[in-house]
DNA sequence: GCATTAAAATATACACTGTTCAATTTAAAA
DNA sequence: TTTTAAATTGAACAGTGTATATTTTAATGC
């Protein structure tokens, strides 16, 4: 056919996008098939190509939804809480990846092609949760060691980051730690302390 | 054909374990293909069932060399070696990642089926990296926190697994990180803090 | 030395994948 | 109403992992 009346460009995007996460939600990225969505949404696959232009530019977008998710889920969670911030939030980390394994876990399954930068509309979402963590970390640091809220965040984010994929990948099964979220606070407790936070 | 003398059944189970590690070095996890070794190493698809039985089966025994090799690196630049040795084995992690960089990442990149624990085998090797860990943390711990030392040994590889991960996928890049491995000793040293060692 | 046997290797078929692109359909513009 | 151009399709292509029937061949038994 052509042109059908059915949906707007955008329309078609936000379907894509709906179905795409659904699927990658229950099947995970390795079974992920973008010919599987376009037939779930009742389009051909070369329709996916004309809104998307490739494989990776959909996973890449299906990615950034991830993130989207994510940060209202970690700002859900830190809205309208008095005490014990940073804590909810290495909490919230943990629980979206354990919620959302699937999408999670496809945030970093997937790569670029190498040489290949994200999109600058990626790279936002990712320092837009970054920002969150900082601005928390800042909120426990004194005041001349605001500068290192940065830094801080960065580290702790991957360190949290660690435990949170040992968790889920069964790397922390297999060696017998039955408490990540626990070991996680713990390390982060250990760096506020070193900037005699916490 | 069948039944050829050119090679027994271990040699090739050596052979295809070779071409399979070439393989997965050069191209990744992603592009790896069992169909390609196969051709490579002159024999059809169907050998590499015969003695791996499946694609899952070969890809375990793959990263079980990973494993092998990493642990014998990690050994290698302790040996000798009387002070810093914590930090020398932080230093090898990262070395060793960025100089395996894809068969690195494949032992994250590919996961067994849910529900599927990894063969007894391939959790020993886990295990003895860990190992070496711990013995290290050990050495620097106080006496009377000596049992701390498997479970903080599992903790901060995880903390060093983060920070590793976010250098290579390009996550610190993103975020403007350009020391990966300080920020990982720096956290280390924190956790050491806490139990009085360092 | 020859026939038998069973293991090993292959080739083929299957159902998928992402990707490309010529052909077609259709809504909008002239 | 004709023209135009954008949207959609579906077939073709080169791959993939997997299963299996078939062939080859080394070892075994006589």
């Amino acid at each position: 056919m052509g042109r059908r009346s059915d949906h707007t460009r955008e329309e078609l995007r936000s379907l894509i996008l709906e179905e795409g996460h659904c699927q990658l939600s229950e099947v995970g990225f390795a079974r992920f098939s973008a010919r599987e969505v376009a037939k779930r949404i009742g389009y051909s696959i070369g329709t996916i190509y004309n809104v998307f232009g490739s494989y990776d530019a959909l996973l890449l977008a299906l990615n950034g939804r991830t993130l989207d998710v994510w940060l209202a889920f970690l700002e859900e969670r830190l809205a309208r809480r008095e005490e014990g911030r940073l804590d909810a939030a290495i909490e919230a980390y943990f629980d979206f990846a354990l919620g959302h394994r699937h999408a999670w876990t496809a945030l970093y399954d997937f790569r670029l092609p190498e040489g290949t930068p994200p999109s600058e509309e990626y790279r936002g979402k990712v320092e837009a949760i970054t920002a969150v963590i900082m601005r928390e970390i800042a909120a426990v640091l004194p005041p001349d060691a605001q500068g290192e809220a940065l830094p801080l965040a960065r580290s702790l984010l991957a360190s949290v980051h660690g435990h949170c994929f040992f968790a889920l990948n069964g790397t922390f099964a297999m060696l017998g730690e039955d408490d990540p979220l626990g070991a996680a606070r713990a390390r982060v407790a250990d760096a506020l302390a070193r900037f005699g936070a916490g």
